[in-house]
DNA sequence: TACATTTATCGTATATTTACGATTAACGAT
DNA sequence: ATCGTTAATCGTAAATATACGATAAATGTA
């Protein structure tokens, strides 16, 4: 594949569509929804949350960790996770930033 | 796969999924900034501005059209694409609803 | 030290995405 | 009727995403 040709979109493109695709599951939608409105933050309790096995869980919470909208910290073997406020805010503002200039509304 | 777990996540979370799934790639946001930005509308035209071929923009062209973002009108043998306004509003309010949920900023 | 708890990672299977060349389909013009 | 133009679709290859069970790593506790 084409890899290299993706230097020819901007930065901004490239973060955004990360950004995007970390939004792409309904996983981890729910699972920002949950850190924010419950005060569970550990991977064991979302998967109570969810249906889906504690491995696949783990696995949606380094993709939502590696776009900086969750961060995790330890806390003895368990490790307490949380939505990244300024990140999300960041990410916001990324989205609004593409629909003011796609859409006059 | 457990694709009938799907059904345990609430339709405004797939919507969204799906929606963030159809802005995760840069060709696809630069698609929808060119429609917006310049006076471009057909396929081949969209081409000559992406390092891309032919047949894969037809691909993302798919993609946006398929989640109402965009719209094509036959013109003869081409193809005149277009932004759908009211579908993008709409997009832009899942995503607002997504972060004033998440983020209170 | 041994054990229980918690979570990441490994290995793996399947599905989807991305990309391209080649072909087909649709239509206007000659 | 033939030709040129435009765009979708087909076929295919490679990469990535999704999901799970099993295992490993880390840490507090008995």
């Amino acid at each position: 594949m084409a890899q290299n040709k993706r230097d020819l979109f901007s930065k901004e493109e490239i973060k955004l569509a990360a950004l995007a695709k970390a939004l792409a599951h309904p996983a981890r939608i729910k699972i920002l929804k949950i850190l924010m409105d419950t005060n569970v933050c550990m991977c064991g309790q979302i998967v109570d949350l969810l249906p889906l096995a504690q491995a696949t869980v783990s696995q949606h919470l380094r993709e939502l960790k590696q776009v900086g909208l969750i961060q995790g910290e330890i806390e003895g073997p368990k490790i307490c996770y949380c939505l990244n406020p300024d990140n999300i805010k960041m990410a916001k503002e990324h989205f609004t930033e593409l629909f003011s200039s796609i859409c006059n509304c």
